[in-house]
DNA sequence: TCTGGGGTCCTAGGACCC
DNA sequence: TCTGGGGTCCTAGGACCC
């Protein structure tokens, strides 16, 4: 056993305090993570499907329950499959307004448990609780009493992971699910991580967790045994970096409030009809779906500067294509104009190797009013938008080289570089 | 088994300016 | 006339995440 703690199954009761002394109450972080979220919403709004299969979406799998998932159904797998791997699931539409009225209920339990929220999607977020032990008690008090407001006040399972990292944090609650609480102690930590597979190091996906087998690297400890600079021969600098710190149980970051988006899009799937539509049909499909981006960047305030146009061929090859405009603007037309002009230059394209899918995002986005974010060079950048941030990182790698740089955030050797994330 | 919709971040190269 | 380096901004693609 790696955890000494606290795997609470149907936590009704008071949690029992946290099984370790924390001499100098280290940061104590929460990843809280609902289970299956959209297929939990339907078996708590129709009590006839509670304990059985349940598929939330039709031609992909947007949401299994457990039941389903025991069948080896998984999210993002095709419908067909996923029928024939569990042919008595009962497939559902998605009802996205009900999950997001769940979702900013459960949000509201968040913030009611500490200021210290930072959302990652709409059933995830980390929740920072270091210093409420006086208030409220350990973290592991404060993670049961959460899970158990969660499931009273909303109707929905939720899974918390604890730790002194977000990382540690958030691969606990990926251990603890479903329905669990995991803490990963201080002292405990590399025991926790070392043996755990590749995959679960944030930022390793299928072709990095390929690259990496290649080379005989498994699990976390085969990669702490490497240089940090024989990782990034392997994967590229920065995800180099990233390993060789997670590895280590280097994670410096802090939970933070106020991420701003930095694009807005909407994407359509054709499906093989996509290729024989006519250019009017193609444009209908164009219209409205920079009609439903800027409505969103108009009611969010936001504008953008750069139109990215997102392609899908017929043998699923992916394409975009990009225009940046002189200004930021949340118009219709202009941002249209800038649409239609990415179509026009793409259609020979289109036409060779037909349309599966089309669709926008609108980045580079800025707000009337924004906070400038302060770097620790020259000039100010406005905040949330994606390539002044990502220029000002070209900057910082000017100035200091080497500096690890990762979601805006220098991870150097020298902490005293560490840049803030975006502002509010 | 034919694959949705919404995002984030990193890499690399070209054009241009001083 | 040729050469170079550094900095800035833009474009395109890839990988990953939920």
């Amino acid at each position: 056993m790696f955890v000494s703690a606290a795997r609470v199954p149907q936590p009704a009761q008071p949690a029992q305090p946290a099984p370790v002394s924390l001499p100098a109450q280290p940061a104590a972080i929460l990843h809280a993570d609902l289970d299956s979220f959209y297929a939990s919403v339907e078996q708590r709004d129709d009590p006839s499907l509670r304990g059985r299969p349940v598929i939330v979406g039709g031609g992909v799998v947007l949401a299994a329950s457990y039941e389903a998932k025991a069948y080896g159904v998984r999210t993002a797998m095709g419908g067909r499959q996923a029928r024939a791997l569990c042919p008595q699931a009962i497939v559902v539409p998605p009802r996205m307004s009900a999950y997001s009225s769940a979702s900013a209920a459960v949000f509201e339990v968040f913030h009611d448990t500490t200021p210290v929220v930072e959302p990652l999607s709409v059933d995830e977020a980390f929740l920072d609780v270091s210093g409420l032990r006086r208030v409220s008690g350990t973290p592991v008090q404060i993670g049961a009493r959460l899970r158990e407001r969660v499931r009273d006040e909303v109707g929905l399972p939720i899974t918390v992971g604890i730790a002194r990292t977000k990382f540690l944090a958030k691969v606990a609650s990926q251990q603890a699910k479903p329905d669990g609480l995991l803490l990963v102690p201080p002292d405990r930590e590399l025991a926790f991580l070392h043996p755990l597979p590749v995959r679960r190091l944030w930022g390793v996906g299928a072709k990095t967790a390929d690259k990496l087998r290649v080379h005989g690297i498994e699990t976390v400890a085969d990669v702490a045994e490497l240089s940090e600079s024989t990782l990034g021969s392997l994967v590229g600098g920065a995800m180099g970096r990233q390993l060789f710190a997670l590895s280590h149980n280097v994670d410096s970051r802090r939970v933070v409030t106020g991420h701003r988006r930095r694009s807005v899009g909407a994407q359509r799937a054709l499906g093989r009809a996509g290729s024989t539509m006519s250019a009017a049909e193609v444009d209908a499909v164009v219209v409205n779906l920079i009609d439903r981006i800027t409505r969103r960047m108009r009611k969010a305030g936001r504008s953008g500067r750069t139109v990215v146009l997102r392609l899908r061929f017929d043998d699923f090859a992916r394409a975009t294509r990009s225009h940046t405009m002189p200004r930021a603007t949340a118009s219709t037309d202009a941002i249209l104009a800038a649409a239609r002009g990415l179509v026009g230059a793409a259609s020979p394209l289109i036409a060779e190797r037909g349309l599966t899918l089309i669709g926008f995002a609108v980045c580079n986005i800025d707000r009337e009013g924004a906070q400038q974010l302060e770097l620790p060079f020259g000039r100010d950048h406005g905040a949330g938008d994606s390539l002044t941030i990502d220029l000002a990182i070209d900057k910082v790698r000017g100035r200091y080289g080497n500096a690890a740089v990762t979601r805006g955030v220098l991870l150097g050797r020298d902490p005293g570089l560490e840049m803030p994330m975006l502002p509010d």
